[in-house]
DNA sequence: GTTTTTGCACTGACCAGTCAGTTCAAGTTA
DNA sequence: TAACTTGAACTGACTGGTCAGTGCAAAAAC
């Protein structure tokens, strides 16, 4: 119901890619709602600080229910993370596809996944900022669903990377790792600083930006 | 002590920069041990997931010590945040007039600033794991440490950037806040992520992966 | 003799997870 | 089409445990 009426505000609102294939109409519209509660409190206030019986009233639902579709807490939090993970690849592969079928260069692919990124991080700011938050946490329970969920991500930049250093288009001595960890990093940090304390700029002016540091228009020489 | 005797490997071993004016030595002591305990287990579980119980323990101290040197779990947490981010914002100051100093140019001074940055995240990782879990948080107690306390690390790249462009050596079209923010979440997040999932790379890799990317040797062309 | 630390028992609030019972919706039968 | 059946979905009071913070007398450090 939530899914299909409105503008999607936060992840819950994402399509549901058959989490559990055999599940009904009304248990998934009940999932959705759940995700939907869970990561704008999550993203607010961490996962411990946020109780089953709050993500319950935020849902609209009692907390049996929570119970009934999700086996613990912490599940609830890990489908919820690889639901969110999984769009944003679709999101950044298809931008560098649809770069590549129109003729664009390897930086052109790089600068519409950048968009891309801020366009994800634009609908669904709570999910990244949790995200961010629990991507280098150790020591707990999901974090081994997370770091096969960051690879997703980062696996497709350094995909980009790579193909243009095989073409020549981009230098031979770059890290290819190292430098795509490092514009993930300045994608969500810049996104992130944009909602928290700059929210007044369009989605514009931040891709000019970095744009513009990415291409070497802020300090090139050499 | 500790900040003497040996390589200090968290925050807790940073210079007192006089918390409490009136502090006594012995007293002094035993709030570093206790920043030092709190810092590796929140960065690890989160500020709500740790016990009072815990960082006790951990520092080798009563849990009524802990309440006799600070009023409250989250008073502990703000003193050390503002703790940490004094120190990595004197580090980068210090970076920045050095460079000026010796005469260098407004690319070396970023340069250096990252170098200041990558050196400082290599010592204190889990401080700055903390700092990037918390940052983006809304709705916490601490919110306003934090507010004040990104202002002033940012306002040092800032700084730099503004110099660049009065003098002619940045281009006139860039945007200042947003790129500051967008440098200082490249060197944060590859950083990070140096540290949990490359740490086998030396800290001159990473810098000289950031220094390229920064020179627009990565995509340069136009 | 003053400041700081210790050790530990205690309280009151809070919270993850459970379970016996209720409601819903999609048949099936008459 | 109305009455009945069935299993899936949902409910909310309850339980057992945890934890921040207190209080205090005695010991240690300075």
């Amino acid at each position: 119901m939530n899914g299909r009426t409105g503008t999607p505000v936060t992840i819950g609102a994402m399509e549901s890619s058959s989490t559990t294939p055999g599940g009904s109409a009304r248990r998934e519209a009940t999932r959705q709602k759940l995700y939907e509660a869970a990561v704008t409190l999550i993203a607010e206030q961490g996962f411990s600080a946020t109780t089953v019986d709050e993500i319950a009233e935020r849902a609209g639902v009692a907390k049996g229910t929570v119970y009934y579709n999700f086996a613990s807490k912490s599940v609830l939090f890990e489908e919820l993370l690889r639901h969110g993970v999984g769009l944003l690849t679709a999101s950044l592969r298809q931008a560098a596809e649809t770069t590549a079928a129109e003729g664009g260069s390897r930086v052109d692919a790089l600068d519409a996944m950048i968009r891309a990124g801020l366009v994800f991080i634009d609908r669904y700011p709570a999910f990244t900022q949790l995200y961010v938050a629990e991507l280098w946490r150790t020591n707990r329970a999901w974090n081994s669903t997370l770091l096969v969920v960051r690879q997703q991500a980062v696996a497709v930049v350094e995909g980009v990377l790579h193909e243009g250093v095989a073409q020549g288009e981009f230098s031979e001595e770059i890290d290819v790792p190292l430098t795509a960890a490092a514009l993930v990093g300045m994608v969500l940090v810049a996104a992130l600083d944009w909602k928290s304390f700059q929210p007044g700029r369009s989605l514009d002016d931040v891709h000019a930006a970095l744009s513009r540091l990415l291409q070497g228009r802020v300090s090139g020489r050499r």
